[in-house]
Formats: structure tokens, sequence, C-alpha cells
DNA sequence: ATGAAAGCGCTAACAA
DNA sequence: TTGTTAGCGCTTTCAT
């Protein structure tokens, strides 16, 4: 490994001047151009490459961006690995490396965060779709000068900017797109909260009215598939055994890929024909969508686009900007299930 | 950010002792009680954290983590994901923090390679299914002294140690398992190379002909699911038009978890029974194995402990050790499609 | 049992 | 146009 002391011995001048040339910093004044020719030939001959715990020691910064990922109830619809390539992509550029860390359980949260401090990292990104009772140990460590951004679908606290996907926005871009596609009777499976308001919203606006028959009742607040199997059940029971429902439902609006799968296999095995008989959305837009007997339309909720911009934001924050959350759009994805 | 020259200060004491204590480092002589308590006290009060980058300065190491990722031709597998999970496990625990670059060219590959340097990391992983052209470039960053460990199909050149899972016992293990549910007429999808030679070798092992027919031709060596419909289709022909083919072929082995299903679709539409009529297996067993009509068995490649094995090897060839290529036995996972 | 000093590689204020 | 110097926070050898 060349140092600049090297490249300046070999040259007989002093570290600083090569420094500054190989940083294009010389301030107002100039170095000749021959110098600054002969140094960058050295630089490249020896293959000079900065050393950037000298870098951070100098500067007083990592250039190390903690990321704790909640590892989403979700596995296989890939939305940690389209968060990780946001953020992975964006850092690079920022020339940050990460630290990287997975959690599940608030606890593991707790004794991650012992872990992070100034001295480790310049700051984290916290993601996941839930966020749990992360807020006090967050705001802590703000408070100890490390900038934090989350990646949630709401923001924890105003000192903890966010990059949010509306959640109501996001289960009413899903009715509506079903209603466009025709639907006048559509349920819902599984949500509650902004998702179910987003619903009825939905249906309010296109003039529908809400039929509390057609939201599923769920105990569950999980995105898994058996919710989905047993959303459809609970539709199709409803029309005590009959196989051919059209006229009592004709859409289904489920909260993740996995229920919609389900309640599509459901749906299937049942004798329903998807789009025909029933049209169905989910909400993620994972890679089976495609694998689906029948593919699946459903929202994205953009996770590389929100990884990339919480690197941005928390680059912004280190130096020291003031930065606040934003709220991304969600983007619909059409597939056979709601032709 | 306390430093040890702040606690070294309020006790009167010198920064070279503080660290001693901190370090359980006092060599051959030992410090007095009284002075040892009262450092970690102190160290505790102000929560004293290492700088780490004047440790990595000081010893001459990053303490980073390269982790070259292929993006792998099968989002949603979730391979990716656990490849993650394993090397930031594993990283933690070293206090190694990872500098994540996802690729998919080698070109791409090939420019990210101008970022690695030791001046930047330590070591670097590269990790996905296929292997392209990386050699000669992995090799020239071992030769300036980069330590790399590699998470291939195959070991890439003896000097770059790797992680492997043998494809033929892949195929071999999938085989074998419907063999032991009683198949005997096995076909395969998209198979060549190691794992066409598993797949007959298993036929070997037990007695049973191999029929070329019963080996999809396949122009692309693609593990995607239009294959594994492609795949399906080529065998119902085969059958002149008849959906019942009991007899004619009662299993099948694809090349991955997306062709396992496209067939599974394709067989059920045409109006097979699974697993009765014919039993099916995957490869790299998905998180969407789980979701299908008929839950899919498949064979695991071990992404995560594979992820973990190499940052330990990674870690020893940086301590110096010799570090040798090791193999992973893959897993069988048995759900509905072979029962 | 404790401390002084040197130095890792780099940057930046200041000096010449 | 170039150089000197100090120092970021830490470890480690060699004193005392």
């Amino acid at each position: 490994m060349a140092s600049l002391s090297d490249i300046a011995q070999d040259l007989g001048i002093s570290v600083s001047l090569v420094s500054k040339v190989l940083n294009d910093n010389l301030g107002t004044t100039r170095a000749s151009t021959k110098t600054a020719h002969a140094i960058r030939k050295r630089a490249m001959e020896l293959g000079y490459r900065k050393n950037r715990s000298a870098v951070a020691l100098k500067s007083g910064r990592q250039n190390v961006l903690g990321v704790f990922v909640h590892r989403q109830g979700l596995p296989g619809s890939g939305l940690n690995e389209h968060l990780m390539e946001g953020i992975a992509f964006e850092a690079m550029k920022f020339h940050q490396s990460i630290s990287l860390t997975f959690f599940e359980a608030a606890s593991e949260f707790r004794s991650s965060c012992e872990h992070v401090h100034r001295g480790t990292m310049d700051g984290l990104i916290v993601g996941g779709v839930r966020h749990t009772e992360l807020e006090k140990d967050l705001l802590r460590l703000n408070a100890e000068g490390l900038k934090v951004v989350t990646i949630l679908n709401d923001e924890l606290h105003p000192l903890l900017p966010n990059v949010k996907v509306d959640q109501g926005e996001v289960a009413r871009m899903a009715t509506h797109h079903l209603i466009e596609r025709g639907c006048r009777r559509i349920a819902q499976i599984g949500g509650e909260g902004p998702r179910l308001d987003g619903y009825k919203a939905a249906l309010r606006e296109a003039g529908l009215p809400t039929d509390e028959a057609l939201v599923c009742p769920c105990n569950e607040d999980d995105f898994v598939f058996e919710v989905g199997v047993r959303g459809a059940e609970y539709l199709l029971a409803g029309d005590a055994g009959s196989c051919l429902l059209a006229g009592r439902f004709d859409g289904v609006v489920a909260q993740s890929d996995q229920q919609a799968v389900g309640a599509l296999n459901t749906f299937l095995r049942a004798g329903l024909r998807v789009p025909d008989d029933v049209r169905l959305i989910g909400i993620d837009n994972s890679a089976y969508c495609e694998f689906s007997m029948i593919s699946l339309s459903s929202i994205s909720q953009e996770f590389q686009q929100r990884g990339r911009l919480a690197v941005r934001m928390l680059m912004d924050a280190v130096a020291g900007k003031q930065v606040r959350s934003v709220t991304v759009k969600p983007v619909l994805h059409v597939r056979q299930s709601s032709k």
C-alpha cells in the first residue's frame, strides 16, 4: 500500500503538497503544472489509494452507515432485498460502507443499539415495515449526536426523519384500481387502520357503498398466506356453499401478496375464475406475483427507491443540513388477476 | 465522544495506562486494582467507546469487508437475503462493517473492483450462483494482498478459497428423494453439467434406467419460471395430448423453484394431480415454495450458512492463516408436492 | 505499577 | 508555488 509520503519521498517534495494536488484542494493558490503532473503520474504508478481510516480519523467521521433492517415477516417478498439494493447503491456513491444488522424482536434491536455510537458510525438507517417501540432508543442515539433516518410506514418522531409510503394511499390505490376494472362489490382481507380507511375512501370517491360484510374479520394483524386462505374461506362461506358468487363479491383487496396468493389458491380450488368471477390485488409487488397460477396484480411500496432516499437524507443530516420526512408514492403493477 | 485522554485527564493518569486497562492488555505486569477500577468506572460514566478509525489506522486494518453479490437471476428466491443475513450476522461478531455492492454484468463487477483495495477493506467476499470470468480480477486483487473468499458453485482458482455446495449432489439428492417416494420414471427439466450427472447418478444408484426422452431439452440455461412451463409442456406433449400420463413419467426434478412452480401450474392446468400423478421437487427452497397451489418440496443451498462460513474463513485469511475451500451439504425440505 | 514517546496516514492552518 | 507543523485517537515499546 503506497502512501502519500511514498510519493512525496520519491519526488523529493512534501507530503502536504501531494495531498493537496491529489485532492484538488489547493485553496486559493495553485501548484505548478509540472509538479502536479509528476505527482499524479507517480500516484498512478504506485497504485496509490487513500487510506480510509486515516481520512476518517482526521475528519472525525467514520464513513460507515449503520443499517438496521427489521427482518420483515414476508420472506420471499424481496422487500429487504430491494431495500438493501437501494441502500447499497447509494452508499457506494457516497463512499460509505455499511454496518448491517438484521433484527426481529425489539430486544434484538435493543442489544444491537449497544454497539451503535459515533465512534463506530456516522448515522443510522432503520428500515422495516413495522415500527415497534424503537422510538426511545433511537431518540437517545439521536441525542448523542448520531443522525437517524427511518424507513417505516410512519414517522416515529419529528426528530427522526422518515421515508414513508402512505398506507392509506396504498389501499386506496389498490381499491381504486379494482373499481376502474369494473368491480362493484369489493371485499377486503385483513386490513385495519389506515389501510381500511384507504379502502373505504376509494369506495366513497366512486360513490359505492361500504358493506361491512365484505370486510373480512381478522384477529391476526399478520400478512401471511394463511390469513388470505381464511379470508377467502370466509367470503366463500358467506355464500352458503355456492361456488359461483358473482354478484356477492367481485373483487378482493388483500394486505400482502402472500395473503392474495392464499386467497387466489382458495378461490381457484373452489372453482371460481380469476379474474372473470373475482378480481384480486395484493400489496408489495413481490417476485412471486409472477409465479402464481394467475399472475397477481399488486402495489409496490418502492423499497429500493426509499433505501436510496434514506441514504441521501442521512448524508445530508450528517453534513449538518436540516432534513425532513418525505413520502414516496406507491406504484400499481397490473397483471392477470385484475385484468 | 469521550476519548481515552478524557478519561486519563479526569483521573490524572496517562493515556497508555487507560488503554491497557480497558483492553485487558497489560503484558506481563499488572495495574493496581484501584486504578483499574477507577478507569473502568470513569469510562462507563463518560460512555466511552473506542474510535474504530483510530484503531484501524493504528493496526493497519480497515475492519471493513467488501461484499460483492451477484444479483442472482432469481428474484423472490430469498437467496441473496439469506446470504446477506449470514454475512451480516457473522461480520457483526467480528466487528467488521460491510461494503456492499450488487452487480449483474461482469462489466459492473469490473468497475466495482476499481474501488477495492487495501486502503478500503481487508478482504472481499464474492457471492452468487453463477461465476463468470471474475477470476482474473480476483486474482489480481489477491496478489495485491487483499484476501478473497468466494461463495460460488465451484472454486475459481486454488488461491481463491470457496464455500461450495456441490451441484451434482443437489440434483442427486432431489432425484433420490423422488425415488424414495416411489417414483420410477423421473423427468428432469433444464439441467446440464453436474446437475444432469447427479440426476443420472441417483437413477443409476437405484438401478433405474435413464430415459433421454425424460430429459427436457433446454437451450436456455436459465432458472426462470417460463423454462418450467415449457419443460412441462414438452412432457405433456410427449404423450400426444392425453392428460393422464401415469406411466409415462411420475416425477420431475426442476433446476429451480421458479421452474418447478412453472411446471406445477402447467400440470395442474392440464388436469394432472400433484403429487398423486406426478411428484415434483425444485431447488433453492425459496419462500414461495409455501405459496404455490401445492406446496413445493425443494433442496436448499444453505446460503445463510455459507455466508457465515465465508466471513469466518475471510477473517482467518486476514489473520494470516491458511484457508481452504469447503463444501456445504445441501438440505432436503419435503412439502406436499412430493409427499 | 505507571508513564513517555513514537507513529499509523492524512489534512489544513499557517509560514515561507 | 511549496513546506512546516500539529494533531485526529489509539497502541505499544521501552523506560521509570
